[in-house]
DNA sequence: ATTGACATTGCACGATATTGCACGATACGG
DNA sequence: CCGTATCGTGCAATATCGTGCAATGTCAAT
């Protein structure tokens, strides 16, 4: 039975360390699996071919690349359900009058919302995304204010000390808040510990929090609490959300808005 | 298994290094593609030509051009000059060590250094360009701390009393400076009041004062002086650059490195 | 224990892809 | 206008690919 175990992850394993190889140099070649593993080299192709059929890698002449480049970096996260999160940012600047002084988040929507400010919107947005000013460099009426910090790699937004302190010396009209949950019990929550406790700063300093929330993340908690639902005023949700998602944070008093 | 090296590359892989390499650098040489790849020239003009016919790049003698040049205001100041900058910004990295603290400053040259850092290195950027953050995002070993306050909106840069502050908490071992003009008499100066400041401040926060300076800028003077010369340590300039114009500047004691 | 179904592997072989070289054509710079 | 570098094409050599098939090993049922 042992020796049963043994071949079949002999084959699995195989196919496990080739992807393990890709991932390690970007591309794997046909020829040094082979000698690596010590099987032959139709062996190998079998493997790629396999392992290609199930999307796991790309197969091209002389050994295979990945299917996704560079998967899980915030650059390609940046593409991922646009459609909707630009339907979001959309209807949420709408919410933005002019003279304000407006806080975007970091986080995919909130890049969306500031690409799409009317261009002759005159306000001042505050940001702790590099990302989000970047994308309002060539905007003519908008004054940008950076709330500087360490970087977290992950969602590339200042984090730590200084940017808790320098957001105390803000004072801003709205706040456009990304969340990874908004749950009417769980409250706000998002998935690290450090963004939480800048968003609840940042919440702390606007008049209006604005809550953007793809369906996903309605009735939904993570691990990190940034506050109370009723921190929020409102809530943007796609279109397609169901009422019964939406309804108990509207009872909460919480205005809903679908985009 | 035991490490592979791969001594040669995937024809694809290779393809996508070409346009990697495109982007990075704004151009590709034929000749150069074939040493770093080793491969026959031959090989690289049918890559490029079948690249070209995808309409992922242009085709041009000699090499080849990105199809779409990124077209903005701040983007467009980048695309000038970038041979010359891209060589001092190659030579400027050279000054890195792993392990250090580096400013690096707004402007054009910088963002290039940012994008040439080599991908093993490990170490601590401040910036007070949000441009030069975003060049960071997927650069593994950097940690990347962002100088927030206003935006100054022509150069990109953070500027103002918050910035100012921001970075009396900083020391880094080196600071890259761009400049508009360095005059053995006049000083270093810069166009813009605030930047000054801001240059000054963290001038005097670094052990060693690196400035990036391509030949125009060399004996040159702008309205705002930034500081003495004798306030760098180190300037890089074009290889093309004239001894009779940095002569004078080493010295006043200025180690000058030609890129 | 034996047998048959099934999986895995290696080999043969024709098909296809990639590469480098030769050669004439074309573009660039002085 | 000419020399040089670069270019594109044809071609041959080599590498890689996919498929069919036989050999070996494993599993389950008898």
């Amino acid at each position: 039975m042992s020796i049963t175990f043994v071949h079949f992850m002999l084959t699995k394993h195989r196919k496990q360390s080739i992807l393990a190889a890709l991932k390690r140099d970007g591309q794997v070649i046909a020829k040094a699996l082979s000698a690596s593993f010590e099987v032959s080299e139709d062996t190998i192709r079998r493997d790629l071919r396999e392992l290609a059929s199930e999307g796991l890698l790309q197969r091209v002449h002389g050994g295979a690349l990945p299917s996704s480049p560079a998967v899980g970096d915030f650059v390609q996260r940046q593409q991922i359900n646009t459609v909707a999160k630009l339907a979001i940012a959309r209807k949420a600047v709408e919410l933005m009058l002019p003279g304000q002084v407006a806080i975007l988040d970091g986080g995919t929507t909130c890049v969306l919302l500031a690409r799409h400010l009317p261009p002759t919107l005159e306000a001042t947005i505050v940001t702790h995304s590099p990302s989000v000013a970047v994308e309002l460099v060539n905007h003519p009426g908008i004054e940008v204010v950076m709330i500087g910090g360490r970087l977290f790699k992950h969602s590339m937004v200042a984090v730590g000390a200084a940017a808790i302190e320098a957001i105390t010396h803000i004072r801003a009209d709205v706040y456009f808040m990304g969340v990874t949950g908004i749950h009417p019990t769980a409250g706000l929550s998002t998935g690290d510990l450090e963004e939480a406790y800048i968003k609840r700063a940042l919440a702390a300093r606007a008049a209006e929090v604005v809550v953007l929330a793809s369906t996903e993340k309605v009735n939904a908690a993570s691990a990190y609490v940034i506050a109370e639902v009723t921190a929020a005023n409102t809530v943007v949700v796609e279109r397609k959300t169901p009422r019964a998602l939406t309804d108990p944070l509207a009872a909460l008093g919480l205005t809903i808005l679908h985009a």
